[in-house]
DNA sequence: CGATTTTGACCAGCGC
DNA sequence: GCGCTGGTCAAAATCG
């Protein structure tokens, strides 16, 4: 962990971030992106920041081999409810799967430890994605959970490795990736992949329980943190490739829609951090343009 | 000494 | 079928 922001570590606030839909830059299929100017505010503050009610987007074509995971995943009808103890929750038994899958391979790899079973199942069964992009000069942000790497890959057209995270909570199966913008390296994108199954252990504030109340950025009203906002599953949300920027809100996902009136119920501190979303729109440019860029040539 | 990171190898999926 | 690439494993190294 010695390339983990704190709080503490981050330079002064300079902005929040702008909400939208995109495919990270690699091109997985995403439930959600989110840019961030990660300016001041830890991660874990960024996860609480209203999204704009208009929600940006960047069309583009996801490649076919990353659309088929996510349409797999959220094939699955989404259903009104968002909680996590739901049996007909995606998303949980998403995890379920996995955690079942990696207990069926832990068993197989005490069998046959020199055979390294890999999980067949494994790309086909991944949970909601759901991306952030933020702008810091370190790769792991603290999000307040406490995760272990397990891979670092150079990644096809870009200098910069990804890195690979899993949640140390056991049983708990998510993972993070972590990977920086070729075009921009200022840029990190760290994209979440699952549900946490428990409360989030720290806070960067400091230690505070993930289900108690938690004081927001002016400090006046507090409301419970869910352990992500990404606990609201997400429907599918793709595009044809029209290299334009728009607002959308008719195709809005339901679920986000609940996860925006959620969050413009937030106190009126909340405002402030919204409109600050707004005033990065420029960042948001700037990754918009990068996606204009044609897809990498073949190396 | 336990937890975490590093890193090379292995495996699966996909395109040609 | 083969090669490329992404994702994961697991032993060794490192850290606190």
């Amino acid at each position: 962990m010695a390339n983990s922001a704190s709080l503490d570590q981050i330079p002064s606030v300079c902005g929040g971030g702008g909400g939208g839909f995109f495919d990270t830059p690699q091109g997985y299929g995403l439930d959600m992106l989110t840019f961030h100017d990660y300016g001041g505010a830890s991660l874990f503050d960024m996860l609480q920041q209203p999204t704009p009610p208009q929600t940006l987007m960047v069309k583009s074509a996801p490649p076919a081999s990353t659309m088929v995971e996510t349409s797999e995943v959220v094939n699955t009808p989404p259903t009104n409810s968002s909680s996590l103890s739901s049996s007909s929750n995606e998303p949980v038994n998403d995890v379920d799967q996995e955690n079942n899958t990696r207990s069926d391979d832990d068993q197989e790899k005490n069998a046959n430890k020199q055979l390294k079973p890999k999980k067949k199942n494994q790309k086909k069964q991944k949970g909601p994605r759901f991306a952030f992009m933020t702008k810091t000069e370190v790769d792991h942000l603290d999000d307040g959970y406490r995760w272990r790497k397990y891979g670092q890959k150079a990644v096809k057209n870009s200098p910069f490795p990804r890195s690979y995270y899993r949640c140390t909570s056991v049983s708990c199966g998510v993972k993070k990736r972590v990977e920086r913008l070729t075009e921009d390296p200022a840029v990190v994108v760290t994209t979440y992949e699952g549900i946490h199954i428990h409360p989030c252990p720290v806070t960067p504030r400091g230690m505070l329980p993930e289900t108690a109340t938690y004081g927001g950025l002016g400090g006046g009203s507090s409301y419970v943190l869910p352990p992500f906002h990404y606990q609201q599953p997400l429907r599918p949300f793709f595009h044809n490739q029209t290299n334009s920027l728009s607002f959308n809100n008719t195709t809005t996902p339901s679920s986000y829609s609940h996860y925006l009136q959620e969050r413009q119920s937030c106190p009126p501190s909340m405002s402030s951090s919204l409109h600050r979303d707004q005033g990065l729109l420029q960042d948001m440019v700037s990754f918009q343009i990068r996606k204009e860029e044609p897809k990498v040539e073949p190396s």
